[in-house]
DNA sequence: TATTGTTATACTCTATAACTATA
DNA sequence: TATAGTTATAGAGTATAACAATA
């Protein structure tokens, strides 16, 4: 005897017990955003006693390893859009964190230097921050950790 | 003859030539968002003709694979907060995308189903997706891509 | 009492247009 | 004319509090 048929469009009102997530997890940009998500939030709680959101951190530890960099040699090596800077530097030098001096040879830039509380503040953050990813170590080996920061590069930068 | 003595804590106004990025290029967490932007930005371009965005294709092909899934389990299982998928799921059933049907065994959830239409554009979708994956496979070898999809889920899964 | 879905709302992040001063 | 820095502002993304209906 055939079985009932089932109509074929009308979907059945099934309960999902476990969420099947096999298909997003072959994509690799969703591995990608939720392991940056991981690691970024970590990278957050830690740079909290600096006082540091992850942008702030990268702005001046640019500053830190070049010293004398312009706003917009920031902005395009960050990402970020000239105008959302502006804010950033502001906070940072009412902060005396930084300092804006003029620029050598364009008059119309600034260069960005760390004053000596920033530095101060910056050797101690970057040392959390490289211990922070030697506490990843635990969920990956030394070795790959160095695969994987390498194979991100790979995808990030331009062939 | 002593060269002049330099006052250590005034900065040089001096230019930057080339920006140094190797102190960053070193976290995991820098390399990993970069990353992510890197590869979110070709998914946004190729998911522009299904009118998808990243998240609306994380929730229509949760919706596909877990037919019936509620509201409640895609936040948990997407990190978005409820109040904000609300908006998200009421504009994909105004295109007809999805339908929200009563729960089996609670009155108070909805499970969610694909329409007819939404089944056919997320055969397409999912298709495109895929086939992103093995545009990467350019810069990647596809060796490489799976051990670098297998590291992040290492990074972002619970130890 | 706790949870699902929802509204309202605030805060942050990101994006665009336009101005100024220098090149 | 083109560019660096800035202002103002708009939009998207993300956050919290509180409520109704149901468990």
């Amino acid at each position: 005897m055939p079985r009932p048929a089932v109509p074929a469009r009308t979907p059945l009102p099934r309960a999902v017990e476990e969420v099947d997530t096999r298909f997003l997890e072959t994509l690799l940009g969703y591995n990608a955003r939720r392991a940056a998500l991981a690691v970024i939030d970590v990278f957050v709680q830690r740079m909290e006693p600096y006082g540091l959101k992850p942008v702030d951190f990268s702005v001046l530890s640019l500053v830190r390893h070049n010293p004398g960099i312009t706003s917009r040699q920031l902005c395009t090596t960050l990402g970020i859009l000239p105008p959302n800077l502006v804010g950033m530097i502001n906070t940072l030098e009412k902060r005396e964190l930084v300092e804006r001096l003029p620029h050598p040879r364009d008059g119309r830039a600034m260069g960005l230097h760390l004053t000596t509380g920033g530095q101060k503040l910056m050797r101690d953050a970057e040392k959390t921050a490289a211990e922070l990813e030697a506490d990843f170590a635990s969920r990956l080996t030394p070795a790959e950790l160095r695969t994987l920061i390498g194979l991100l590069q790979k995808v990030y930068r331009e062939p």
